[in-house]
Formats: C-alpha cells, structure tokens, sequence
DNA sequence: TCATGACCTGAGAGAACGCTGAGAATGAGG
DNA sequence: CCTCATTCTCAGCGTTCTCTCAGGTCATGA
C-alpha cells in the first residue's frame, strides 16, 4: 500500500480451518494485490468481518462451529453486500451449495488453482458492483488472439476456437504473460490445482493442444525456449 | 561498472543444515552485495528472521527440526511480506514444493548453479515489490550486447541470436561481471552445476561457442586474459 | 628462436529435451 | 449402461545440447 494507487484495494476475508490452504490463498490474493484477513471458524469470521467490512469472503463451507451457510446468512443479515465465495470438498456437497448460490455468489470445489480462484473473485467483485480494479475489461489480447474472460471465448483471426478448461487456462496465464518466458514449473503452479503431484510433461501435452488450435494459422505464437519454457511472441515485432 | 547498490542493500536468510551449501550460497550471496545471515534449523531460522527480518529467505525444505513448510507458514504468520526460495532435492518431493510456492515464491532442485540462484532471488525480490537495486528492467546492456532476462534473448547491433541455456548463463556471468577479469574456476562455480566436477576445458569451449555467436560482429568484446581468464571488454577501454 | 604451457576449436558420442500419437482413466450427461 | 469430452500417462522419435577429446595455434620466457 505504499502505492500512489487512486484505485481501492480490496478487502477479502478468507475461512478456513485449515492453516495450510488459508495461507496459500491469503498469499496468493496478498500477491495480486488485496488486502487479506484470514479467520479460522465461523464465529471468528463473523467478529472480524464486522471490524474489517471486507468486499468479499472466501468461505469454506466445512467449519468447526457454524457451517459456512450460516455464516454467510449473518453476514447478510447484517445488511452488507458482500460477494461469497464458496469453497467445497468434492463430495456430493457441492450440489447442495450450487443451490445456495444465489446473487453474485459463486463456488469452487477443492483443490482448485489459484489462478482459477483469483479470476472468479475478480468475477465475483464485478458482478456484486465492486468497482473493478485496473487492467480487467475482460478481454486480453495479443496479436489478432483475442480471450474473453467473462464469455470463456477464445478468438483467432476473427475465428472462434473451441477450447477445453485446461486449455483456456494454460492460454490465459501465456497471454498474461506474454512476450515473457515462463517456466513449465511456474505454469504448472499457476494452471494446474495446487495438489497436482504428476510430471511436468502434462505442460508440453497441453501446449501441443493450444497449437494444434490457435498456431494451425499464421504466424505461429506459441514458442518454445528450449531449457527454459515458453513464450507468447510475434516473430516479426522486436 | 562500479556502480552499484547505494541503494538498500536487501537481507536475506540462508537456511540449510548442510554447513558446506550454506557457505556456498551466502559467500555468492554475500558477493553479489547482500547482507546475508544463515541459519541451520527450523527454529534457529525463526529466531534469526525476528531479529534480522530479512527480505526474502533461501529456505532448504528438509530441516532437522521443522520442515520448510512450517518455516514458511510461521514466517507468513507474522504478517511480514517475505519471498521464499525452497531448495528441494531432486527426489519427488519438488512436486509438493510446486504446488505449495504461489505468489511470489519460487523453488530451486538441487544441485543448482549459483548464477541461477542469484538470478531467481532477484527476481523474487522485484516480485514481491521490494525495490530492485539497479534500475532493472531484466536487461542487462554491454555496449551494443543486450540480454533481456525477461524474454531469454540477446541482441547484439540489433540483431537477435540464438543461445542454448548454458551459453546464456555464461554471456549474462560475463556481463554482471562487464569490464573485470573472471577466472575460469568463477565460470564453472557460477555457471556449471555446483557439484559438477568434469574438466575447466568445458568453459573454454563454451567461450568459443559464444565468440562464435557474439563476436562475429565488431569489435570483439571476449577477450582472453592469459593465465588468468576472460573478461568483457570495449577495445577502447584498455 | 625454440620450447612450453595455455588456449582454441572441430568432431562426435551420448544424454537430455521436447513433440506428438495412442490410449487408459475419469466424469458428465443422456 | 453407454457415449462423449477431457485429463493425464507413456513411449517413440527427432532434435539440440553438453561434454570430452585431440590436434592445432598462440603467447611468453629462457
């Protein structure tokens, strides 16, 4: 906060009893720039949220004491307009909070990626009327590649491409990085769910997916860095 | 270039209970302008970064005591906004580390090259928006030689040549190192593997590599020190 | 000038790396 | 229960890279 940002920085409250998936959410929400509390059960949500009037919270259903429903339900009552974020185990449960997400809400099951994570919240805030921070009008380009964040469409040369999620994830973290190298290490932190424990090899898999669709036209985008990753470039612009 | 840090010199924690890499590291960190302090525990670790609150932490993941993890988390519990480097061994378990560094963090298989480690510490730092020392925009000029890190390529009068991962490593060792003479012995220290342990008769092959590449332009900028190693140099300058 | 050691560089073996097709495993939807 | 989309593993293959070696060149001191 050091910045001379005009923009606000968002608050977001995280809950979870587990310490290990809270810290890696705060950090990676730290990370991209909000301003992160964390709470450990439902009541310690609630006495902290009441103080930190956060914009949005990220809420496991399973707590210790209330379940993450009821604690959504007070904070309501409390007249706030406050987007929740659902988190779930992938257990049948998932149905149940589909049902319950009612307005802007939204939900993920776990393990999830943080990347996905980072981009529904953004989603999240936009929806509930959070003025949205900088960069995001939804779309990023790069050359006559176009990806629509909000529509999950993906364009080429005026040509809409069908894309699978893994695909549309791996071609998103590129193009925000693009002309950058990033390391399949780095690709497989950010795309793939965080309790990914198989080769990195499943990186070159995908990427000879994404050519297979956006590079059959011309000229190819997608280059290797032999050693090192990938980047997304134009051949001729230096 | 004498230039240099007269701005913050960063610290950073070193922790490992193998005394042999610990040494290894802070001496190259310690080199390249840190302040650094070492740490061989878990706990150690913890006491030390209270005291010395360092800016980002080189963090071995298996420690006597607590595991990096740990380290990691009680060091984020302090709300202190620190980036940490995990050095793994190649044994699998960099598929834990991998799905736990998000954010800013990085991690490093051992055995590694300290060049390398270096490079990723300082991109760690710029990550995590401490500022970076000298004006970095990942490029590093040397006449009419430039080496962007960002995107892996080097120009040379503007022209684009292409580099294999260890030619690169060596071209950017000889340009922080611009206008000093560094032995062949630095070379394989900085550049090779740490416990590579083949003939120093690699580096001069690989400098022919690069002379091939570099200086076929004019004026040659690898010069030959006799007895003593090499060093990057304008014609001009004597 | 010669001898000597230091350095240069071409050739080539073997390893590492990356690409891709095939197919098993999984899960959603009919 | 079957089908389809998707994810992920694996192995084959071609390419590139690393590293060793050996023969040649060059600088320096006797």
């Amino acid at each position: 906060m050091a910045t001379t940002e005009s923009k606000t920085v968002h608050r977001i409250l995280v809950v979870d009893d587990e310490s290990s998936i809270s810290d890696l959410i705060s950090t990676s929400l730290r990370f991209v720039g909000f301003d992160v509390r964390t709470a450990a059960t439902g009541s310690e949500a609630l006495t902290v949220a009441e103080e930190f009037k956060p914009h949005a919270v990220v809420l496991d259903v399973m707590l210790p004491d209330l379940d993450g429903f009821e604690v959504c339900r007070q904070l309501r009552s409390e007249g706030l307009n406050i987007g929740v974020l659902f988190l779930t185990a992938k257990d049948g449960m998932e149905d149940k909070v589909a049902g319950l997400t009612i307005g802007g809400d939204d939900y993920m099951t776990k393990p999830f990626s943080l990347e996905e994570l980072v981009a529904r919240l953004r989603a999240l805030l936009r929806r509930i009327g959070v003025v949205e921070i900088d960069t995001d009008d939804e779309k990023i380009r790069f050359a006559d590649l176009e990806l629509n964040e909000a529509t999950h469409e993906v364009h080429r040369a005026g040509q809409l491409l069908e894309m699978s999620p893994t695909e549309f994830q791996l071609l998103r973290y590129l193009l925000i990085n693009a002309d950058r190298v990033v390391s399949k290490s780095q690709i497989l932190d950010h795309v793939w769910q965080y309790d990914f424990r198989g080769d990195a090899g499943i990186v070159e898999t995908y990427i000879s997916y994404l050519r297979k669709k956006i590079d059959m036209f011309d000229p190819p985008l997608i280059h290797t860095v032999r050693g090192v990753g990938y980047r997304l470039r134009l051949p001729a612009a230096k």
